[in-house]
This record gives structure tokens, C-alpha cells and sequence, in this order.
DNA sequence: AATAATAGTTATTGACTATAACTATTATCC
DNA sequence: GGATAATAGTTATAGTCAATAACTATTATT
């Protein structure tokens, strides 16, 4: 027999009801990155890196020369607002920015070796905070659940 | 035979090489994550509505008598933000405010007849949006990403 | 050669979130 | 029972972030 008959109580908290945002594929996102999200920020914060600027260095470092418009299509993002999230990166050493000969508009991005290995060191520090959070989800669950969010990516284009 | 035999490129748009971010949840929430919420946000605009006023609103309006306080801890918002938004709900005569008398520091939230309509509306129309991204999931993946999102989002508590 | 489009940059804006400080009211603890 | 804590709502503010427009230099198009 539990403690209280009251089930729709949880020690003092009391149950919201809830008809229709649980059902919502966009709340139940929102609401599961914001648990992963707080956490990656703040491991990355220890390497002074913010989760933008962590994931234009791990593109470049897959992506010796590739350019801020390539880096920006690839990130969806604005590419004026990578402007100075390149500029950190370079002044850091983590980057370096060269004029391509045969345009010379564009510049080739390249992470340098500490760049490379602050990547690597970081993209270990966050996979290790996201496990903890989801932890107990076995690796059908994990592997089932990250295809299915590639696909949904994948719908628009 | 495939048209060309460079797989690498899908039509003029080179692919980007990522070994680390694509692994990693928290990316792939925020990208599935993105796929839908322009959408809910402009489906939602036309009644007028953001994300956080429709969610406020739906949480109204299945928990008559809700006050501020509950109502931010379970949309995981401060209570700051909160007065704008009921305000805005009150003055467009979706929601009531009233005392509680037998607290009177505490004000409770009721959905009016109007709000709860809007409500069933504007989610209608939000559910038809996001069927139309993720149209090409069956329900069995749907409700498998639903249980597993869940989850995730228990995990802390 | 004139015109378009592209790459990078700068500056600015609006939206949203978090924080601190305040008032009124209720709960707590000697 | 009275002093002190905590809570609910509110206001104002500051920081973060993404989106936009305007600009220069360079390349592509016609």
C-alpha cells in the first residue's frame, strides 16, 4: 500500500495536467535539448568555448579549407554572426584564415593542431555529460532515436 | 548506374565531412528541433499567438485555477517572464486572473471560453504543421520518439 | 564593358532569458 | 504572539542570440 492514496501527487508536487503540448513533437524537443543543452554549455565553457563556436571548430576540423558560406550553410546559420566567432577562433590559435589564390573573396578555414586537439578533448567532455544524462537509455533506444531525428532533418530539403 | 560517379556531391551542394557533431544528441535535437518550430511559430502567428503564449494558454487551460508560480515551474520559465504574457492573455480576454482568497499573494488562471477555443484551434493547427514534417515517420517511430524523448526529459528529476 | 551575384564584414535591431530588487502576504520559529 | 523566513507577483534591466540591412571587394554573367 503506498503512503498516500493520492497519486496525482508526487511528494508536494503537485501533477499539471496536460492535453496537448505532451503531444506536440516541438514541446517534447524543446524540452529534452534543454536538459542536454545547459549541460554542454557548461563543460564547454571550461575550454572557453560556447556551443557555437565548439561547433564551428569541429566542422573545420573535418573540413580543412572550407569556407565561412560553406560553414554557415552547414551550421544553418547566418553567416555575418560567424564573422566573430571566427575571429576568436583564429586570435586562440584554433584556426587560421588564408585567402584562397583562386578567389580571392573567400578564405580557407583550417584548424591548427591545437584546434584539432581542443575538438577532440571537448567533443569527449560533452559526449561524456550527454551519456550521463541519458544514461539509461540502452543503445537500441539511443541508435533508434538519433536516426529518427536525422530523418527529421532530413524532410525539408 | 547512378548520373555521376562522385557520391560526395548531391547536385551542387558539396557535403560537408562531420565525424563528431552528428553523433552527438544534443545536435541532433536542436536541428530536429529547428525543422519544426518556424513552423509552429507561423502557424501560430496568425491567431496572434507565440510558442510561449500558446503553451502558457494550454496549460491554462487544462488546469483551471493554475496560478503563476505552477504555471512556471511547469513550463520551465521564470515567473518574471510570465506577467507580460498573461497580460497579454488577460487583455485579449483568453485567460482570467483572480484572487485566491484564501491566499491572497497567489492570483488563479482560468482559460474563458474564448481561450479554450483558441486553444483547441491553434493546437489543431500546430499538430497539422508538424504532420507535415514529419509526415514520412511512421506511427510506430512517432510514438517510439515520443516514449524516448520522454524519458530523456525525466531523467534529471 | 556593364551588370549580377557572391564572400566577407560591420553595425544594428528585436526577441528572448535570466537576474536583482521591490511590495504584499503568508509561514516559521523562538 | 511577535520577529523572521519564505513565497507570489511584479518591475526593470542586462546579457545572449539570431536576423537584417548596408557596405566593400571580387568574380560571374550577359
Amino acid at each position: 500500500m503506498p503512503q498516500t492514496d493520492d497519486l496525482s501527487e508526487d511528494r508536494g508536487r503537485p501533477t499539471v495536467e496536460d492535453t496537448v503540448l505532451g503531444e506536440l513533437i516541438g514541446y517534447r524537443l524543446k524540452r529534452a535539448y534543454m536538459q542536454i543543452q545547459p549541460e554542454a554549455q557548461r563543460v564547454l565553457a571550461e575550454d572557453d568555448l560556447r556551443v557555437v563556436s565548439f561547433s564551428c571548430l569541429s566542422i573545420i576540423a573535418d573540413n580543412a579549407g572550407i569556407v565561412q558560406s560553406e560553414l554557415a550553410d552547414a551550421l544553418q546559420m547566418e553567416r555575418s554572426n560567424l564573422v566573430v566567432i571566427i575571429d576568436e577562433l583564429e586570435q586562440r590559435g584554433l584556426v587560421t584564415r588564408k585567402k584562397v589564390p583562386t578567389d580571392r573573396r573567400r578564405y580557407a578555414l583550417t584548424a591548427t593542431l591545437r584546434g584539432r586537439r581542443l575538438r577532440d578533448r571537448a567533443a569527449d567532455k560533452v559526449r561524456t555529460a550527454e551519456d550521463q544524462i541519458i544514461g539509461r537509455l540502452d543503445d537500441k533506444d539511443r541508435a533508434h532515436l538519433m536516426a529518427v531525428l536525422e530523418r527529421l532533418e532530413a524532410k525539408t530539403r
